[in-house]
DNA sequence: CAAGAGCGGTTCATATGATGAACCGATGAG
DNA sequence: CTCATCGGTTCATCATATGAACCGCTCTTG
């Protein structure tokens, strides 16, 4: 009988299992509770109840229970007057302890900085984190007629120069999650069909940069250039955003090395430090 | 004999159901998981499975089901080589939105190092957030012998110059919830007697600000003022650390109103902005 | 100013989800 | 080699989350 081999199961259940492990399934209570934390974002900083549910497609009730536990944490507080809720202190703690870990934000601006003053454009890195891009760090052109964008966004991998750039490099297991679910179309220019995007992956992998023209917003050019981990596999991106109007071929061309030096530059100052051993001692003083 | 007394607690489970009330039960999982980002500090940034479930005294299987649920949107992230987590880029994101709408830590710094340069020993700013004060600022004194703390450490309310200045001017709920449960003591100067803390409130109401000598740590002496909202409660707290031995009286009388004009500035400063009606374009661009 | 629609918040019967002991294979110390 | 841990997984058991209907309130509107 089958049931007889023992652990010969080695071959298909793999991926099954890691199809579910990846993207899949994962308690799913807290799943639901930290998805809310997603609808935040610059252009929509505090949100009422009703809205959130509305959003979410949960329950009221089910969504106040899980703004309370999320609030119990410091993760979104609720404004006295209005009663809407909004990200909360608890997470600046959180990312001040990630920061003094591994120090991205700090080390970032300034190749940022130093690659708007070359090439006057806006210029953002973004770094992967559930299920897409998340913008880290921001610098925006000096021109008046530049292209603008929200800190904090997340911003979807299949639609992007970042994106791109991100994924002909990132771990299999990501793209695929990432390219298995429905693809939206942002602009007539998004492509949404996975296979299509395959393809073009091989090409971004040979050149080493992405292009993207106005396939997440119309008259935006972006050029990305993938920001590469110890493994060697993407943790995110670089990217110039451009109004269509001035990327003109040879515009691209020239920045294409500048964005391809920031990512090396940002690449080697992450790679750095982190991961002193698990055990330390716990000191430190305040009274 | 003693080991005979079975479940006696029924005695104090008003007490934790008080609590239990007060500062809400709410969502027992979400709540658990959240729990475990606590555990990871700058001096412990990374903690391998067996650990965080010895830490959280859950079982492995349940620990590490948090784990991925947290690692699917970004919280924490699995080294791949050590297979030990830490806390994730998702942090950084929501740390950025929740400070482009109330820019904590961008106002903080240059304040904290004002202070820092007038008085010349180490000052920090808290915020409370998810029951006890996260220390979201911090600048260092430049000599030699000086109070050195950890970024993102929280610290206990009871214990410390920071929390004591908070909670006498906190909501009475906080207060009730920070007194209510078993104060540890963290030195032989610990006051751990919830009523004996009220009375300090009473006179650190009156002063304005909070002196706590050796209450965290031996030889500390800290000495802090609260940082009101708009609602006249507290929000955090503004604290300097001397080493004792530097701390004489007409020192800490010199550190007061310095410390209690940085927190007026920090509050005021905070108090400006956010909450923009909830109902906002989404609009902004990336390629 | 009365009626309606929206809000934030709460309740309780229902059904779905979380939990942990025991297990596996791998790895490092003695 | 052996033993102690490690990270990770499984499945029977039991606890947990869920949502329709409700309340009181405020703001809009005819």
């Amino acid at each position: 009988m089958l049931a007889n081999l023992p652990i010969q199961v080695k071959n298909d259940s793999p991926k099954i299992l890691a199809t579910m492990a990846t993207s899949g399934w994962a308690m799913q209570t807290i799943d639901k509770a930290l998805g809310l934390l997603g609808f935040f974002s610059e252009g929509r900083p505090a949100i009422g109840l009703s809205e959130i549910a509305r959003l979410s497609d949960f329950n009221k009730a089910t969504t106040r229970r899980f703004l309370l536990a999320l609030e119990k944490h410091g993760f979104v507080e609720q404004d006295a007057k209005t009663r809407a809720y909004r990200l909360g202190p608890g997470l600046l703690r959180l990312a001040r302890v990630r920061e003094a870990v591994s120090p991205v934000q700090t080390v970032v601006q300034p190749i940022l900085e130093d690659l708007v003053s070359r090439i006057g454009e806006t210029a953002h890195f973004s770094l992967y984190a559930g299920g897409s891009l998340a913008t880290i760090g921001l610098v925006e052109s000096t021109k008046s007629n530049r292209v603008m964008l929200e800190r904090g966004e997340t911003i979807p991998l299949h639609a992007t120069a970042s994106g791109m750039a991100f994924m002909a490099f990132a771990q299999p297991k990501i793209v695929d999650a990432a390219l298995g679910k429905t693809l939206t179309g942002h602009t007539a220019q998004t492509t949404t069909d996975a296979a299509e995007l395959r393809k073009k992956l091989q090409s971004v992998r040979k050149a080493g940069v992405a292009v993207a023209n106005g396939s997440y917003e119309d008259g935006v050019c972006g050029i990305a250039a993938p920001v590469l981990g110890q493994d060697g596999f993407a943790r995110g991106a670089v990217a110039v955003a451009a109004p269509a109007s001035r990327a003109k071929r040879n515009v691209i061309s020239a920045i294409h090395p500048e964005v391809r030096r920031a990512a090396a530059e940002i690449a080697s100052a992450m790679g750095v430090d982190f991961t002193r051993a698990a055990t330390h001692p716990h000191g430190a003083a305040a009274a």
